[in-house]
DNA sequence: AGAGTAAGTTTACGATATAAGCTGTCAAGT
DNA sequence: ACTTGACAGCTTATATCGTAAACTTACTCT
């Protein structure tokens, strides 16, 4: 018997490497990397393992497109403002990507390819900061340790296992939640320490401080510059 | 037949857990982290896959047991000198160690659990700040930023293919190599971004700026800070 | 009507992590 | 001297993984 198709329903729109890719970094956000295999992630695309490879080249190949992906949620075009401006919101959708994408994140960091999207982002950037005078090894200087501060505070901040409701913890609960993570016969300093570095109540305004001490370290270079400029003019 | 045991063999010295992680980390240098199975891993220390459960839970703490091995190759107490010393020699020991291994170090950011070994690194480097004068909240916020910077700087260097010799390599193959990374009908302006940012000729002078700019920040902050002090004492 | 093509399927193979249970060796205790 | 128990490694088995090769549809163009 022959099974004509119906018009309403025609057989089934035929995927795209776009919605695999898409489902995939669904998949990995919900379950974890490392549980992403093209077997379960064909099931829920509602086809088989196989029928992937039409889309992507090879594993290898999804996890790129899955990287590509994550970066184009980053805006090529800082909005309106001076160089510092563009900056802190570069840093900030940085972090947030991060946070939005815990466990695709550290891809960004370990697949050894380049992607087209961030060198876009940078050179944006450039550009606004040649306009506000910074000189370019300077720029250069200042945007790749954005780039590395903005994913990698985010993905260091992912370390400490997520809690429930933060907010209303108390102290007792909070500081024996991080010496769970220590080996038993830490000191009493060690916690402390750890307290400190990896579990600032409020680590948004952790991460501007840092990000302020990058940006006034710019600033102080461009006055020193500007300084020396004045002195041998005169 | 009985074999008796001869003395001067034993059976074999017993593996341990240190035995199997140095393996592991060797492995993982040699070929690729992907690479890595309980099989061939057995096979490089002489013994059966299973073998290796007697010193691992699992495939998951055998890769932290690997992050903990490469922690361990970080000096906890920084050479005499400031802080600003201190924190110049963390920084190159991050970026040494992700360059001495290169396919092991992604893990250090993406596995989810907290080493002790950085702790105490902070800890140590917290104590000379704090005796130099640096506010707390400054401290971390520099700290942080300088673990991240150190080996996410060092890992995006990786990116790029390492070159047999790039010192010789002349303008024509090195903008060449460059545009091959990117997509052909990428404009020429950001093949020129891309030189900038992914390959310039000297990447340790670079990686020096930035880290100037940190400390630099510091200083200026701490500078706005005694400023001010002595200005209420007025 | 027939050929071509794109999308998805079936089957299959070698490699993977690891559970369960087994063997042989050593050291301590009787 | 003999037993016992713990330890290190081995064997076997299973479910899952990535992907090669060949096949089946169903739609498009002539």
């Amino acid at each position: 018997m022959l099974v004509t198709v119906d018009s309403r329903e025609r057989v089934r729109a035929p995927l795209s490497r776009q919605q695999v890719l898409a489902g995939a970094v669904r998949y990995v956000d919900e379950h974890r990397l490392d549980a992403l295999s093209m077997h379960k992630l064909g099931a829920t695309l509602g086809v088989k393992a196989m029928s992937l490879y039409r889309h992507v080249a090879s594993k290898d190949d999804l996890l790129d497109g899955i990287v590509e992906r994550l970066w184009s949620e980053i805006p090529i075009d800082p909005p309106d403002g001076d160089w510092r401006q563009g900056i802190r919101h570069l840093a900030g959708a940085l972090r947030d990507l991060v946070h939005r994408h815990p466990h695709a994140a550290p891809l960004l960091n370990s697949r050894q390819t380049i992607q087209e999207r961030p060198l876009r982002i940078c050179d944006a950037l450039l550009r606004i900061m040649r306009d506000g005078g910074v000189p370019e090894q300077c720029a250069v200087a200042l945007l790749r340790t954005i780039f590395v501060y903005g994913i990698g505070y985010a993905l260091a901040e992912l370390s400490i296992p997520a809690q429930p409701n933060r907010d209303a913890e108390d102290e007792v609960t909070r500081i024996r939640r991080v010496t769970n993570l220590l080996t038993p016969q830490a000191s009493d300093n060690l916690v402390r320490t750890a307290l400190l570095v990896c579990d600032s109540c409020d680590m948004t305004a952790q991460f501007d401080i840092g990000l302020d001490l990058m940006i006034r370290g710019l600033d102080a270079y461009l006055d020193s510059v500007s300084v020396d400029a004045a002195a041998t003019q005169n």
